[in-house]
DNA sequence: ATACTAAGTGTATAATGAACACTAAGTATG
DNA sequence: CATACTTAGTGTTCATTATACACTTAGTAT
């Protein structure tokens, strides 16, 4: 499988996608389930080896649409991980991209039917092929720290969202409480949110305003 | 050159390094002419392939010993890119380095002999070859941006110095002015420096302290 | 002795972040 | 239909951090 190219062998080059969601309170990260050797049978980040004609983009979100049937999620490079060893069969570069979706966009899985595709705490992951597990836990570190400073998080909600959700969404990725009056002050201070007008009805509660983001810029705050 | 895996074609991998120094007030990008097509006499990246046995980082240490015959400089992975008409050739994934190096570190050219190596601000860059001033900005922008939230300036200080030489070193990098007071209540305030004792006696004027990191570690601030 | 240069130092004000508890508006229930 | 229940919504005080700003000190050069 490698050639040759100016006296250097050339490795494969693949792009694994750590596609993320939150659902139950839970930071969770898509998984599918190898068929084939090595590692077969073990889960493993969703990816592919990169066509000649595309971009490391373009293949990213090839992939996606091919696990997901979904397009449109934000999606940015993470990182590229290279050890020589890291496919124990020959030599493989992975470029890992971090993709969000929101749960609520995730197309229903047919119930009754057994599938190879898992979602998984990012705290409470199985035993995962290659170094996955490795670029899981980067991807991890990558999203909570930028939930800090962006509005990253943009990417997995809804379309309109309560306050409470949204509070709910940072609590979840940063595995914290968060003091709510200072929070809506915070968020409704960085001139991303608009209200809807409409109200969330749902609940034997008082209702609650819906609220939007602006635009789909993420930001640096 | 390319070759068949898994029914996909096999792009080349090489690392280019974005060696960074700052000189005369000015954050500088090391360049090399290129000996050969495409782009024979342009300015470039210094770069090469990956072999097959070595990892990423070793890959780009290597390159910058070879370049510089420097080791031991702080590096960083920037990001992958990988257009797939970024090489007009062929098929080319890059993934790029940062490289911190100090000035007062750098080798000596020998001054009588014309040399393929340069030192350029990145803010007059020469023409360049592939995508590699995209790549510069790209590095730039990162380098700028981690400047204000960490002590990333380690890698590119002399072992001791004046706070007024660091200072200096922080205003050649954001391209902007700081208040002398402010700063050095800041920089003091983060307990990575260290007073050595010893003072800088070059100068008609009072001599300075010289300070030094406590530490080689990278820290967030 | 005087001019010159960079080193070194403190305070007041503004902006930001953190802690904290009650009332409001619905639904469910007995 | 009165009461219990649940989540929504709202301000103030205090502590911390960031900013603006100017003079004295310690040496060298002439």
């Amino acid at each position: 499988m490698n050639t040759k190219y100016a006296g250097f062998e050339s490795p494969g080059i693949t792009v694994d996608l750590v596609l993320f969601t939150v659902n139950e309170n839970h930071l969770k990260g898509m998984l599918v389930k190898r068929a084939e050797e090595p590692f077969r049978n073990d889960w493993s980040l969703p990816g592919g080896f990169i066509k000649l004609g595309e971009s490391l983009d373009d293949a990213a979100q090839r992939i996606l649409v091919e696990k997901t049937g979904v397009s449109d999620v934000y999606m940015e490079q993470l990182y590229t991980f290279g050890a020589p060893k890291r496919d124990p069969r020959s030599r493989v570069i992975t470029v890992a991209y971090i993709a969000l979706i929101p749960w609520q966009s995730l197309p229903q899985p047919e119930s009754d039917k057994v599938t190879d595709l898992g979602w998984f705490p990012v705290d409470q992951l199985p035993k995962l092929a290659f170094d996955h597990k490795e670029i899981i836990h980067y991807a991890a570190t990558r999203l909570r720290a930028k939930v800090s400073y962006s509005n990253i998080v943009y990417g997995l909600m809804p379309k309109q969202f309560r306050l409470s959700e949204l509070q709910s969404m940072y609590e979840s990725i940063i595995n914290d409480k968060l003091d709510k009056r200072n929070f809506r002050k915070r968020m409704l201070a960085t001139g991303l949110l608009k209200e809807t007008g409409k109200k969330d009805i749902a609940g034997a509660h008082r209702p609650a305003m819906l609220y939007q983001f602006k635009s789909k810029e993420i930001v640096f705050l």
